[in-house]
DNA sequence: TCTGAAAGTCACGAAGG
DNA sequence: CCTTCGTGACTTTCAGA
């Protein structure tokens, strides 16, 4: 066996945790380069990318773009709390279609849900505030992002 | 002239949000399908998007990754206050050495910064927030993510 | 799970309109 | 800003260990 057997598939071995760290670096690297970086032949290091991503370790590739220049320069944060504490809890199928809405995460505490969102204007957001009102029956506290000194960080491997 | 000549290159052009929108999709997209995709030629789409990267509108590429499978399953949203309000503003340097921290917002409203942070294990999240603590003189509230309905969408473009 | 080789695809710069 | 074209590099598969 390897370390503890990896707990049915569950813990990463050195490896492919060295695939995801170069990945998360850079999503485009080639396998070549991979394969170098890691001491592998280009074949084992494709294979190994192939599994990750049936493992679903991997879940895809994206491009990190620029909110300024993409013309949605206003990012919040929007609690949720809904009006009726009875209602069926559906919050995230009833706002999936606003595109605005980048993240949604159930949470503890006070409120039920956080929503990050990027929008285009003051006027965007308090649009959006009301849309999130009507589709989902909920009253909402909106944190204003001012600045972004770091986002989305690759976490240690 | 263009649009409305994209105000000091800074509006970009549909085929270069159709570019974007393909990359964010499938940030491991070859030049040759992002070609067919948005009607152009290899070349042209080669050169369009070295442009963007220059420009900074695409900052880079990078891969989406499993929390659980990597041994992060637990994500945070901790808002700091600083103790001190005389003090000066340099928390983000003060916390950029944590790698747990994947996000640091500026924000308005009640407290000055909202962190993002992912971690292994509740005893991971109370050591960290000890660290943020005594690096940034600054008192905690924190919000424990239950489950994600979903995280880091695309913009619509 | 690795390696090496073969075949097909692709990246990327040059030249030109 | 676009196209076509050519070469070298890369991806992907497969046989073998």
């Amino acid at each position: 066996m390897t370390d503890r057997n990896a707990a049915q598939s569950s813990e990463l071995e050195a490896t492919d945790r060295a695939i995801l760290r170069e990945l998360l670096r850079d999503g485009r690297c080639s396998f070549t380069d991979l394969g170098e970086r890691v001491g592998l032949s280009v074949s084992a290091v494709h294979q190994r990318v192939r599994r990750l991503e049936q493992r679903g370790a991997l879940r895809g590739y994206t491009a990190r773009v620029d909110g300024e220049q993409i013309g949605l320069p206003l990012t919040a944060f929007i609690s949720l709390t809904p009006i009726d504490p009875a209602a069926p809890d559906d919050y995230p199928q009833r706002l999936e279609h606003l595109s605005e809405i980048e993240s949604c995460f159930s949470v503890a505490g006070d409120e039920s849900y956080i929503l990050q969102v990027r929008v285009a204007s003051p006027l965007a957001l308090e649009d959006l505030l009301r849309q999130i009102r009507e589709s989902a029956k909920v009253s909402t506290r909106t944190t204003v992002v001012l600045s972004t000194p770091f986002e989305n960080r690759a976490p240690e491997l």
